[in-house]
DNA sequence: TGATTGTTATATTTATATTATAACAGGCCC
DNA sequence: GGGCCTGTTATAATATAAATATAACAATCA
């Protein structure tokens, strides 16, 4: 899978990964069972550090997106506790249709840009 | 307007502040020409430095929310550039909506969760 | 005049992010 | 066994950002 890191962002840097590595399994091109590249590679393949990518992978464990399997590193393994994540999608949801109510983009808008990024996710 | 700020958030104290002040914008519990509390004012009503109140300001400022009058103070002003907006809008919520998607939320629930939040919002 | 406004400057402290080097235990393969 | 690969942990150094503190300035207004 393509990883790009935007040096350049303001976002850190593990965040960015952990972003882009969900964003590849909702658009399954990361599925259930497969293995990410182990922290060494995914650090050399990406250009950072090892431990950087490390935190990545132990966020993404966390919040249930992989499990760790000794031999084969960490495994897509989607863990679909609904609640836990429900407040925390609606709690940014809030802030955004915030910003965008006050900058004139309508309801509709919104609306017709959620299916036009599940349209990308399929 | 009622600024409540969670020290236990991982969230920075200026990005709590900024946030609500946009929400109680889109809430029309700020109104266009109101005036914020001065940043001395928020400082000690919230409980916190005057200069972590005037990075939240100076944010609202550059991404147009605010401007500022020399003998108002900081003064409601949302400049509508919605070009700027519209990606940074889309960026997150293509994040959001791979983590939803992930954990078996439905775009159909995504939609009713936009409907929600905008409800509270009128 | 006196109080309040945003703004700027400087300094310190604290927390987080990132990189670096190194080591350990477990599994796999030749 | 001997390497080679896993994740994991420890420790340290550096860099950046967040937060607080104290202070001053010019402009505004009662």
């Amino acid at each position: 899978m393509v990883i790009e890191i935007d040096f350049n962002s303001d976002e850190a840097l593990y965040l960015q990964l952990r972003n882009q590595i969900i964003m590849g399994i909702a658009a399954d091109r990361f599925r259930e069972g497969d293995s990410l590249p182990s922290v060494r590679q995914m650090a050399e393949s990406v250009g950072i550090n090892m431990h950087t990518v490390n935190k990545a992978y132990t966020v993404l464990k966390q919040e249930g997106y992989v499990k760790v399997d000794r031999r084969r590193g960490a495994v897509v393994a989607v863990d679909a506790d609904r609640l836990k994540t429900w407040e925390e999608i609606r709690r940014q949801l809030k802030v955004i249709l915030a910003e965008s109510s006050c900058k004139n983009i309508s309801k509709e808008e919104i609306h017709q840009l959620v299916e036009e990024i599940y349209e990308d996710y399929r």
